[in-house]
RNA sequence: GGUGAGGUGGCAGAGUGGCUAUGCGUUCGCCUGCAAAGCGAAUCUAUAGGGGUUCAAAUCCCUUCCUCACCUCCA
C-alpha cells in the first residue's frame, strides 16, 4: 500500500511487515466534535479496518489534548473546573464515534497523564541546547533545528518576517515555541523550571515516543495542523531522538461548507450530534469518503441526499443477498459470478492500495451493489449465487465501516407472516385490505418488494431528513 | 505578499499520454392491482482560456485567469 507522504511530496510504501503504527492527532477537547472532525477519524478508521481486514496488524494511537487555553477560558466561563470540562467532552467524543461506527483506537492518550514524560523531553531538549528557559517559559529554538520548515515548506526568514501575532519580546526569536508555559492558577504542575503548564505541541512528541516509538508509519491528523502543530512536532521530537520522527505524514483536507472552511472561529460548524440526526452514520460515512482523503470536500445538503440513494441501494442489495431463494443454479452461471467477484475485490483493494483512494474503492463497491440488483431484476439471483457474492460484499461493508440495520427472528416471522396475508387478499384482488397490511408493515420501516413470484422485504434506516 | 493544493459533463468524482471511469440527476420505458424499490434506454464523449511538444494530451511544457487552504488557535 502507498500513501502520499506530505514530508517528500512523495507517495511511499507503508511497512507492513509488522504492527503498522498510527499516530493520529485527536481533539482538543473543549466543545462538541463536528464533521470536520468526523472526517479525518473517519478516514483513519477506514484505513485501519483496511489495514486489519488483510491480516495486518495496527497500533494505533490517538490524543486527546485536554490542557489547553480553550479548556481553561471554558471552565472559568461555565464556573467549573477544566478537568469537567475536558472529561465531559471526552464522554460526548466516545459517544459520537461509537455512533458513527468507529472502531477504538488501541490507546487515546491524555496529555495531562503524561506531565512528567513531557518534563523529560523538555529536560532533554535543554540538555542538548535545542531549549532555553526565559521569563515566561521553556522555549524550543528553532534557529538551532536546520531542518524546521521542511514539512510546510516555509522558509525560516520569511516565518521570522512575517509573524503576525504580538512578539513576546521575552524570547530569543520571535518563531520559538513555547514547551512549557509558567503560569500560577489551576490547573498547574511541578517542573524544574517552576510551575506551569506543557505548550501545545509536545505531547504529541512525548505520547508518540512512548507508545510508538522514534520512528513509526504513519503520523496522521488535519491538513490544518501541518503549520504550526505538526512542524514543531517534527522540531522537537527529531532533536530529541536524533532520528526521522514518521516515516509517512498523512494529512486530511478539511471539510468546507459553501466552499469555506469549516471551523469554530468561523461559527460554521455543523456538529456530529447535528449530522447523525440528520443523515445517520452510514449516509455520514459514505459522504466523508466520498473524496479523496488529501483534497477538501464540500458539505452540501444536495450532496447528502444523494448518499441516501446510494445507501439505499446498498440496503436493497443486502436484503435481495438475505433473502435469495433455494433454486439450483447453473454452474456455468456460477463461475462467471465467481469471477466477477473476485475482480471487484481486486479494484477496490487495488483502489485503496493506490494513496487509499476511497471514491475509487466505492465505485468498485457501487459496481458490484449495482450487479447485485441487475442479477436481482432479472430473477437470477439464486441462493448459491447470493452465497458467493456475499462474503465480498460484507468484507467491503466492513471496510468501509458501514452497516444495514440488523432484523430479529421474532421481526421476521412477523414480517414473513404478514406478507403471506397481504399475498393471499392480493390474489382474491383484495386490493384494499391488502394496502392496509403494507401500510402496516411500512410503518415497521419496512418496505416491500413485489417480484414476479414472491415478495421482498427490505428494513430501512430512519434517516431523519426524511420524517 | 509567501507557500501548497486544485480548476473534468446539470451535480459529485476518478483517470496523469492513446481503450465507455463510476455514481447522482433529468426524460421515457419495463415490472406492479396500484405503488415502492429495482432494472433498461436516452441525455452526457466533458476536461478553465490561450499557446506549444507529440502520430496522439484532461494527462507533459509555457502562459493567462479563477478557487481553496496554510502562513494565528484549528481535524
Amino acid at each position: 500500500m502507498r500513501i502520499l507522504d506530505t514530508l517528500t511530496v512523495t507517495e511511499k510504501n507503508v511497512d507492513t511487515s509488522n504492527a503498522v503504527r498510527i499516530y493520529l492527532c485527536g481533539v482538543t477537547v473543549y466543545d462538541e466534535s463536528h464533521i470536520g472532525h468526523a472526517r479525518t477519524i473517519i478516514v483513519f478508521d477506514t484505513l485501519r479496518r483496511y489495514l486489519e481486514s488483510n491480516g495486518i496488524k495496527v497500533n494505533l494511537v490517538q490524543n486527546f489534548t485536554d490542557v489547553d487555553d480553550k479548556i481553561i477560558n471554558r471552565a472559568n466561563k461555565e464556573n467549573t473546573s477544566a478537568e469537567e470540562i475536558s472529561t465531559r467532552y471526552i464522554t460526548n467524543y466516545f459517544n459520537d464515534f461509537d455512533k458513527l461506527n468507529v472502531k477504538r483506537a488501541d490507546s487515546y492518550p491524555k496529555a495531562t497523564e503524561h506531565i512528567t514524560e513531557m518534563i523529560n523531553l523538555i529536560q532533554g531538549l535543554i540538555d542538548k541546547g535545542f531549549a532555553y528557559t526565559a521569563k515566561n517559559g521553556v522555549y524550543f529554538s528553532v534557529l538551532k533545528f536546520k531542518e524546521y520548515g521542511k514539512l510546510s515548506k516555509k522558509k525560516i526568514e520569511e516565518l521570522i518576517v512575517g509573524a503576525r501575532v504580538e512578539v513576546d519580546e521575552t524570547k530569543n526569536e520571535p518563531v520559538d515555541f513555547a514547551l512549557w508555559k509558567f503560569a500560577d492558577d489551576s490547573p498547574i504542575w511541578e517542573s524544574p523550571w517552576g510551575k506551569g503548564r506543557p505548550g501545545w505541541h509536545i505531547e504529541c512528541s512525548a505520547m508518540s515516543l512512548k507508545y510508538l516509538g522514534s520512528n513509526f508509519e504513519i503520523h496522521g491528523g488535519g491538513r490544518d495542523l501541518i503549520f504550526p502543530h505538526h512542524e514543531n512536532e517534527i522540531a522537537q521530537s527529531e532533536s530529541f531522538s536524533g532520528i526521522n520522527f514518521a516515516k509517512i505524514w498523512m494529512h486530511v483536507g478539511m471539510v468546507t461548507i459553501n466552499g469555506e472552511k469549516m471551523s469554530k472561529s468561523l461559527g460554521n460548524t455543523k456538529s456530529i450530534d447535528f449530522v447523525l440526526n440528520k443523515w445517520g452514520p452510514n449516509i455520514v460515512r459514505l459522504f466523508c469518503l466520498s473524496g479523496h482523503y488529501s483534497k477538501p470536500i464540500d458539505y452540501s445538503e444536495d450532496l447528502l441526499k444523494e448518499t441516501i440513494t446510494k445507501w439505499r441501494q446498498v440496503e436493497n442489495c443486502y436484503f435481495e443477498l438475505a433473502l435469495a431463494d433455494n433454486f439450483i443454479s447453473e454452474s456455468e452461471e456460477l463461475e462467471k459470478i465467481k469471477e466477477m467477484v473476485r475482480e471487484s475485490k481486486i479494484e477496490f483493494d487495488n483502489a485503496l492500495d493506490s494513496d487509499f483512494n476511497t471514491p475509487l474503492a466505492l465505485s468498485a463497491f457501487f459496481k458490484l451493489v449495482k450487479s447485485v440488483n441487475q442479477l436481482a431484476s432479472s430473477e437470477k439471483l439464486m441462493r448459491s449465487i447470493s452465497d458467493t457474492i456475499l462474503p465480498t460484499f460484507h468484507q467491503m461493508l466492513s471496510i468501509l465501516g458501514l452497516s444495514v440495520i440488523q432484523v430479529n427472528e421474532d421481526e421476521k416471522n412477523k414480517i414473513s407472516n404478514l406478507i403471506e396475508q397481504r399475498n393471499m387478499l392480493r390474489n382474491q384482488k383484495k386490493f384494499q385490505e391488502a394496502d392496509v397490511i403494507r401500510k402496516q408493515i411500512s410503518d415497521m420501516n419496512i418496505i416491500l418488494i413485489d417480484h414476479k413470484n414472491k415478495t421482498l422485504w427490505m428494513k430501512q434506516e430512519k434517516i431523519g431528513i426524511e420524517n
